[in-house]
DNA sequence: TTTAGGG
DNA sequence: CCCTAAA
């Protein structure tokens, strides 16, 4: 037989899918609407439910907790997810809101809701099996969406569902304008709740997806953040991650092979007699590093190890999936993958918020804004309910919103027999992307092009605050190192990063000449950030370098119709940062910063004087200090742009000139002229800033 | 990861 | 600012 090999890129980001929303914590919260309403049974309770739970979890974790999180405080909540219960499928209520549409391409988008069931009123708790009940999964829910432009690039997109707390159905969503498919998914999700080190922040940490009702993009998610939160603890992201587990899982059973092949091309074999599927993460050649490195297999590498079970398939339905998985899930593996995940899992959420805004907040949230959602980021331990009041730096507020519309997703590769039916080509890409997922993602914060890895630092310090920042800020989805179970457990492994980043453009898909990026293409990354800062949106689906998400969506029409496309385009992802000019002060500093180091000692110039500029790379100061030279070298009519001080381009030159006989910089040594002294160690004090030269 | 330079 | 070769 032939294989056919489909490689797909996932883009999270693309239209289709946008968020997948995963809603943790309190799904009933999510919901707005329906929670209270609903009343009737237990969603009503929903917050009730979620403090409980989390109290317990508390409890339980707290030993747990230190052992496996020490460092970060990550501990999260555990989900716990009764069994998975939602059976019901409406299978056609379209929750959510579009992928993107675009005019021509319809996409369909699939997007199962998940609702958290309750069994009884007081539900999951109680039911929660102490141990493994840690956590519940979550879920997410794929979409499919078909683009054409996706389709030929055969991407997949998956997204996440979000769901309504009351209900326990999936309902598939589709897009509107877009003719293909819209399934629905009676899948069957599991939840699972995170636990929290706080309960308080479980709630609010919840996440809302949007609904129907929802506003606009439904898919959506708006994350708020108080600017002061150390990106560890506080914020969370609701990801799909949990639902990773399941993934792993169905992987299994199909006996699809994942692989995820890091750039090196090493490859992770999951395997199984089936179908293959191979998943890589291959980054765009956007030509992002950065983002290859993320996506880099050893992130990757996830368990590959599932269990097989058995579903159905013929359906072709994801349903299937979805309800295999969890139900598997919930019996077997979830003690297993409690352990494993729960890390991951748990760890944050802090609320999300989807663009709908609205969750009701009040109960929910803290934080003053409605909408407002916040993450907590699992590593920290900094407790989420410390939001920041604090004035960030930048930011006007405290609280930094980000918004995320998309999130990217690395090339899958998939290998199916031709004999293959379609439906089990789609089950393959959900799995594959499942798998992905479920191996643990986590999230990864991105700043002007670096991936921000100190959990501990607030958003103020870390720069995310400031609007300027947001547009650089994204999010991306890692693989999870921790992978192993084992290791992980306290550290950062998991803790994930949430940094936000914005990507300068969309720019990526653009180049598929498929219109489908929508939304990311929309979003540009400008655009947006207002005074909220929007955060991903379409910028980071776009980019795949800065924001993935994890959610899933996928597209299964685009895999089967494209099945080979490779072209990797770079160019497209590719986005060059914004552009920020420096202003006076900052040269002021830049040019005191060298006249006493000198240059070539550009790390030294960024921790003595930027170091708190995250936006500021060392090669940006060498950069900046190659124009400031060339400037203060030609005539000022030359000189376009902002206007330096002819004050501190005089001291350019003479720096410049002091240094170029003095022997520059001698990394190690001290130069012996004037500054040395006090350079050397100075570092960071340097401070006293000693003019040297003038 | 930094430097150093060219683009 | 980006991208890279070198170190």
């Amino acid at each position: 037989m032939l294989e056919m090999v489909l490689k797909k890129r996932i883009r999270y980001g693309f239209n289709g899918f946008r968020v997948p929303t995963i809603p943790k914590a309190p799904r009933s919260a999510r919901r707005r609407g329906p929670l209270k309403k609903t009343v009737d049974d237990g969603q009503i309770c929903a917050f009730e439910l979620l403090a409980s739970l989390a109290g317990k979890l508390l409890q339980e974790n707290e030993s747990s907790s230190a052992s496996s999180n020490a460092s970060e405080g990550n501990d999260l909540p555990l989900i716990s997810d009764a069994d998975i219960k939602q059976e019901q499928k409406d299978e056609n209520k379209p929750l959510i809101a579009d992928c993107h549409n675009h005019g021509s391409h319809g996409e369909s988008a699939f997007v199962p809701e998940l609702g958290l069931q309750k069994r009884d009123g007081k539900c999951f708790l109680k039911e929660m099996p102490p141990d493994e009940c840690d956590y519940i999964l979550e879920h997410a829910s794929v979409t499919r969406n078909s683009d054409f432009s996706e389709k030929l690039s055969s991407d997949v997109k998956s997204v996440f569902c979000k769901r309504e707390t009351a209900s326990k159905d999936f309902r598939g969503v589709t897009e509107r304008g877009s003719p293909d498919l819209v399934e629905s998914c009676d899948g069957n999700i599991e939840k699972g709740f995170v636990r929290q080190q706080e309960a308080e922040k479980l709630v609010d940490g919840y996440m809302t997806m949007n609904n129907a009702n929802g506003s606009k993009n439904p898919m959506d998610l708006c994350l708020e953040i108080p600017a002061l939160v150390n990106s560890g603890s506080k914020v969370k992201l609701p990801m799909c991650v949990d639902s990773v587990p399941d993934a792993s899982f169905i992987r299994h059973k199909n006996g699809v092979e994942l692989v995820s092949r890091d750039d090196d091309e090493k490859f992770f074999r999951c395997t199984k007699p089936s179908t293959n599927v191979k998943a890589f993460r291959t980054l765009t050649r956007t030509g992002d590093q950065r983002i290859r490195k993320l996506l880099t297999s050893k992130y990757w590498k996830v368990g590959p190890k599932l269990k097989d079970y058995d579903t159905g398939k013929t359906d072709g339905g994801l349903k299937p999936f979805l309800c295999h998985k969890r139900k598997i899930y919930q019996n077997r593996e979830r003690c297993q993958y409690n352990s494993l995940y729960k890390r991951r899992k748990i760890s944050d959420w802090n609320s999300v918020v989807i663009s709908d805004g609205g969750f009701s907040s009040e109960s929910v949230s803290n934080s003053p804004e409605k909408g407002m959602n916040r993450e907590k980021n699992r590593g920290n331990g900094v407790s989420p309910g410390v939001m920041g009041h604090q004035a960030t730096f930048c930011s006007k507020d405290s609280h930094v919103k980000l918004s995320i519309k998309s999130f990217r997703v690395p090339e899958l590769f998939i290998e199916v027999p031709e004999t293959a039916t379609v439906g089990s080509l789609k089950r393959t890409v959900m799995e594959a992307v499942t798998s992905i997922f479920g191996d643990g993602l986590r999230v990864g914060v991105v700043l002007r092009g670096k991936n921000v890895r100190d959990d501990n630092r607030t958003l103020s310090q870390t720069g995310i605050s400031c609007k300027d920042n947001l547009d650089s800020l994204g999010f991306i989805l890692e693989p999870n190192v921790q992978a192993s179970p084992p290791v992980c457990a306290d550290d950062p492994c998991d803790t994930p990063e949430l940094v936000s980043r914005s990507p300068a453009n969309p720019i990526f898909d653009s180049s598929d000449a498929l219109p489908n990026p929508p939304s990311l293409t929309n979003s540009g990354k400008n655009v947006e950030f207002n005074n909220e800062s929007v955060i991903s949106h379409a910028d980071t689906t776009v980019n795949h370098s800065r924001a993935l998400v994890p959610v899933p969506a996928m597209n299964i029409e685009a895999l089967a119709m494209v099945p080979a496309n490779q072209k990797p385009r770079r160019s497209e992802f590719a986005q060059r940062r914004t552009r920020r000019p420096f202003s006076v002060a900052e040269v002021e500093a830049l040019v005191h910063a060298v006249e006493e180091l000198g240059p070539g000692r550009w790390r030294d110039v960024k921790l003595l004087a930027f170091e708190d500029a995250d936006h500021r790379t060392y090669v940006d100061l060498k950069d900046k200090w190659k124009t400031l030279v060339h400037t203060g070298e030609i005539a000022p009519q030359q000189r376009r742009g902002a206007p330096v001080p002819q004050e501190l381009l005089d001291r350019v030159l003479a720096a410049h000139a002091y240094w170029s006989h003095h022997q520059i910089k001698q990394p190690g040594k001290p130069h012996p002229g004037i500054l040395n002294a006090s350079e050397i160690h100075s570092d960071k004090d340097g401070t006293q800033g000693i003019p040297l030269i003038v």
